[in-house]
RNA sequence: UCCCCGAUAGCUCAAUUGGUAGAGCGAGCGGCUGUUAACCGCUAGGUUUUAGGUUCGAGUCCUAAUCGGGGAGCCA
């Protein structure tokens, strides 16, 4: 009699007879052995077995498994080092519950626009799996900090009557013939529910109609949003630096090993600890003007530079490789390199032809306007650990954020900048809690005030110092991880001109 | 919206100055008792994204469209 557990049990049964349910990563025969290597969802495992006395009704449906078949195998479970996790089972009979037909994803390097097509396979591959499993600790690790804190959470609408902030594009939708928004953000409306629990938050999808196409951008992300009575901005960037900090430690406590298996430098995340630094946006300015910005990307450009050189010579020996070596997969191997050779050399080329022009604008920054991308990586760059930038020009900041009492012309905001390039994971401020102040500034910016009434409200009836920020979950998940691109941090993730699957 | 790059077998890529379109993987078949993306042999697999143009001749050159990648702006 056999018992049904999975593979992250196996530990448990060595010697003892089990059964496990699951698909097949890939099948290698070899003679008289099939070596299937199963995995179930909690972990890979592979299935032995050997042609022989009680296998011969199986043995010939085992060596012609394709991948991604469903199975149920019974077996022995030995300890093996050989064996992927230590374990293996020695297969006594071996079902198939569907033979899959030719599975587009092999184990050979796909290109990226084959996988976004195969995204609902592409789950499936051991990468995939172990990013969403990250982030559904980070999610689980924002709501637990949030109601282990005092936080209440308030859903806000998705569908809006008006724009959160007047900067973004929103998408139209037909609401009963009224055109309405998807949710850009849920603070105003998490505002008013602040002022009744003190201390809430809202955690949702968030859509912006922005024809980005970059690595840095979706067209639906997800956001959370805290929000704080009686605080001040010190107060919301305290909140911020604590709270990124407990996600960063549960990560690492939870992922380590998937941590190595992404290859993410592990020390690099260790090394964020309290106190981030917290800079003004005026020191910016006078940083991105200043010697240190400039050296940064002339070491850079010098960096880069030699790295290309090296990729050329090291592209020359595979090349030579390829085409010399003795063995054929030997050849196939040094071709893969190459191959990964230009693709990294071709990256850094349009990095090098970049630089000089950041070295432009970081130059010619001039105080008044928003930072741009490439000098929130500047920014970044120079520091190990996140960088709190606060006290933007109203200007090129919403109409709600505070305005700055000591000096009229920025308001108290702050976006932190993780480090490594990374750039913005965090968007927060004080709000302005003065009816009259906010009045006028809504009039600056050149808002109608009848859709606001109702947030105007929250300044005639018991107005107090409040704030709160929004922590995007997708950027997160991508700085933790360590990866370039945000396509691969969300389940089925949306850009501009793109929605299927 | 703007700038740069790309599209060849199911997949990843080759194809010299314009001259008969190839390999590996995957698929199918066979062999091998320890494989892990990595053994050996055989088989099938193509309107070179689309529409024009130049040319004796176009995968290769030109124009446009479509799709994709990267970046700018804007942002989380």
């Amino acid at each position: 009699m056999s018992t049904i557990t999975t593979i992250s049990q196996l530990a448990d049964y060595v010697g003892q007879s089990v059964t496990l349910h699951g698909w097949v990563l890939r099948n290698t025969p070899k003679g008289k052995l099939v070596f299937v290597t199963l995995r179930d969802g909690t972990g890979y495992c592979q299935c032995v077995v050997e042609r022989g006395e009680g296998t011969e009704a199986f043995f010939d449906e085992a060596k012609h498994l394709p991948q991604e078949s469903s199975i149920e195998v019974t077996g022995t479970v030995a300890a093996d080092e050989r064996a992927i996790g230590g374990h293996e089972l020695r297969v006594g009979s071996l079902k198939t519950i569907q033979a899959a037909v030719e599975y587009p994803i092999t184990p050979k390097p796909h290109g990226i626009e084959f996988l976004m097509k195969q995204r609902h396979l592409w789950f499936r591959s051991q990468r995939q799996y172990v990013i969403l499993r990250i982030r559904a600790t980070i999610v689980d690790a924002i709501r637990r900090y949030f109601n282990d804190n005092g936080f209440i959470l308030i859903d806000t609408p998705i569908f809006a009557p008006a724009a959160g902030e007047g900067t973004s594009t929103l998408f139209e939708v037909e609401y009963f013939g009224e055109p309405v928004y998807l949710a850009q953000t849920g603070q105003l409306y998490v505002e008013t529910a602040c002022m009744a629990h003190r201390k809430v938050y809202c955690f949702g999808p968030t859509f912006r109609a922005e024809k980005s196409k970059t690595r840095r951008h979706l067209t639906e992300f997800w956001m959370v949003e805290p929000e704080i009575a009686f605080a001040s901005l010190d107060d919301v960037i305290d909140l911020a630096e604590d709270m990124t900090c407990s996600l960063i430690e549960r990560v690492l406590k939870d992922h380590r090993a998937d941590l190595e298996f992404l290859g993410r430098d592990i020390a690099k995340l260790e090394r964020i600890q309290k106190p981030f630094h917290r800079i003004s946006y005026s020191e910016v300015a006078d940083i991105l003007r200043g010697p240190q910005a400039r050296e940064l990307l002339e070491k850079e450009l010098a960096d880069k530079t030699a790295e290309v050189e090296e990729l050329n010579k090291k592209i020359e020996e595979l090349t030579e490789t390829a085409k010399t070596a003795r063995k054929k997969w030997q050849q196939e191997k040094a071709a893969q390199e190459e191959q990964a050779a230009r693709e990294r050399r071709n990256e850094l080329e349009e990095e090098i032809t970049n630089i000089p022009r950041h070295m432009e604008l970081s130059a010619n920054f001039e105080w008044g306007s928003d930072l741009g991308g490439s000098d929130e990586t500047i920014i970044s760059r120079l520091h190990e650990r996140p960088v709190f930038v606060h006290r933007y020009p109203k200007e090129v900041k919403a109409f709600y954020m505070r305005v700055d009492r000591r000096d009229g012309r920025v308001v108290e905001n702050f976006d932190m900048l993780a480090p490594e390039g990374v750039g913005e994971i965090i968007g927060g401020s004080a709000r302005e809690e003065d009816y009259d102040i906010l009045i006028s500034r809504i009039r600056e910016e050149g808002l109608p005030q009848e859709p606001y009434e109702w947030y105007l409200d929250l300044r005639r009836y018991g107005s107090v110092p409040h704030g709160g920020f929004g922590l995007g979950v997708e950027r997160t998940v991508a700085w933790l991880c360590g990866l370039k691109h945000l396509r691969e941090t969300i389940p089925f993730p949306r850009m501009m001109g793109k929605i299927y699957p």
